[in-house]
DNA sequence: ACCATAGTTTACGTTAACGTAAACGTAGGC
DNA sequence: GCCTACGTTTACGTTAACGTAAACTATGGT
């Protein structure tokens, strides 16, 4: 299906990265590209994997935070019996993306007053 | 009104942070507590300040960011002539934001997804 | 044969945001 | 008078997340 495969350098510019930034990314275990000969070859999986890496830097985790949890959407991961503990993590994950919600909004809402105040300012210029 | 006044160990504690921390941010021109001798005495707004600075970090927004931000509610600030300038700010701002938020909303879609899968997996396991 | 292009490894450099430690001042309590 | 708590300055250390540079390999084109 989806078995497309990338060259370091496609995934770089795709996503406005470096090639400096993905293989450091192999060096702290986030990524594992197969070969061919001695060149990385990405397939779609590792392409996502980035994808969401970036996502998690976007909000401000750290590396290790985001693949934490990307992990969790992988079944490899999720050996049973550590389901209990595993729905603590998503629930903790849950609260702090809440709360950097609320803050997301609370800033928002102060964005709105400064423009109403700069569009305010602009009326009374003309 | 608010005329309050805190140590810097009543902040610290306050916030969850360290002494150090606050002098740091002072170092970097980020408050400006006023003193008493030597001792550093903050006012309400000097606390809002760090307030605001910590809700900057929680969405991953550096130190510099965060008072940049911080900044534009703040009138003297706001040389009119430049509203213009201020007004795509507030904009750019904005745009990253709600990015984030989208982000923020993908990511607790995902966990929801993880948690449906434990629960089901829980009933399985009764 | 030669060059440009894309890839590789290895290693040292850099920035932000503090931590940690030393060495000292000062005010209150016993 | 001494200890304790809280404050100060100065300075070096640390971690994460890459940047930068050197030196090399592999390959397709002319």
């Amino acid at each position: 299906m989806t078995d497309r495969s990338y060259s370091i350098s496609q995934l770089a510019s795709e996503f406005g990265i470096t090639t400096r930034t993905i293989r450091f990314y192999e060096e702290k275990g986030l990524i594992h590209p197969r070969r061919q000969g001695q060149k990385r070859v990405y397939s779609a999986g590792d392409r996502v994997r980035i994808k969401l890496i970036l996502r998690g830097k976007r909000i401000g985790m750290s590396l290790q935070e985001s693949v934490e949890v990307i992990d969790l959407y992988d079944p490899a991961h999720n050996n049973r019996g550590q389901l209990h503990s595993l729905i603590r993590t998503v629930q903790d994950k849950r609260e702090r993306l809440l709360r950097q919600k609320r803050d997301i909004e609370d800033m928002l809402a102060g964005l709105d007053e400064v423009q109403a105040l700069c569009e305010q300012g602009l009326e009374n210029a003309d």
